[in-house]
DNA sequence: TTATACTGTAACGTCAAGTATGACAGACAG
DNA sequence: CTGTCTGTCATACTTGACGTTACAGTATAA
């Protein structure tokens, strides 16, 4: 399997976007902190954006939060980057032998709870319990947050 | 995320060789079962029988299941064809931003969380529970288990 | 209004993994 | 020995991730 890396970046797009209200996070500024092509950030913007998690604005304006940071959890972010469909199972099987024929209903099930066991986990972390762990590292390591 | 069948077709695998301990399961056969070529069929022979769950022989020798179908989870069958890095981290972030510095460190516990969430719900599912419901399957629609 | 600085998006190209397929050496039961 | 498997190699195709350039559109600031 080919994991992506766009959930790390989006969660790395929102925080900084959360921690810094007063800076002008762009996607160039992203670019360089995630070390991604603008156009990337840009594409995930987009995805942020068509999620209700992110407000992007053309030209000189600046890109908020769309939500109290409370509301967002990293499920509601890899949500609106990745597809929830983390496994899939083959097609053509056959009909006529038994486990081909039931080979799907029989995963199903065990495929929606392992898939809810991750939703509820993720759903369970919040982007401010982020951004509250990101306020710990930096005053543990003494220097103050900023950019 | 691009999502591999390896884990399906694998279980598809082990469940025909375990529901049906006469029969004489081939690649072949498991081919014409899964829908997959029979060269495939042969990778993941070699990844199960590596991580220890399938006895194959060469030749005219037939086909294993190597431990007991109560001691083999989905999650063993899941780690022998796929790896459990299922979210990355994106590299090369910027050491002197406070979030790209940091990403990493915050990320780890729940990218762990997520994983041990998975990993519990598959480990409490084992290939003679499948194997179970394979015969419930079956005798729910009248015809009898046999290939 | 105009210049400026962004985002949105299209159009490329590159690379890695999944999957299919043919071929053949090696192993093993009968 | 013969026939029937597995193990494995090489090749090809497809798809998605990611990088990059380019440019149109839009909103703010002067």
């Amino acid at each position: 399997m080919i994991v992506s890396m766009k959930f790390s970046v989006a969660v790395h797009i929102m925080l900084m976007i959360d921690a810094f209200p007063e800076a002008k996070i762009t996607s160039e500024v992203l670019a360089e902190s995630t070390g991604c092509n603008p156009v990337i950030i840009r594409n995930i913007f987009g995805k942020l954006r068509k999620a209700g998690l992110l407000k992007t604005k053309s030209g000189k304006g600046k890109t908020e939060i769309a939500r109290d940071d409370e509301s967002i959890s990293l499920w509601d972010i890899y949500l609106a980057v990745e597809s929830d469909e983390f496994f899939r199972v083959h097609q053509n099987t056959s009909e006529t032998c038994p486990v081909g024929s039931n080979i799907h209903s029989l995963l199903e099930p065990h495929i929606k709870g392992v898939t809810d066991a991750m939703k509820n986990y993720l759903s369970g972390v919040t982007l401010s319990d982020m951004k509250n762990n990101l306020y710990s590292c930096a005053s543990s390591s003494g220097s103050p947050l900023s950019l």
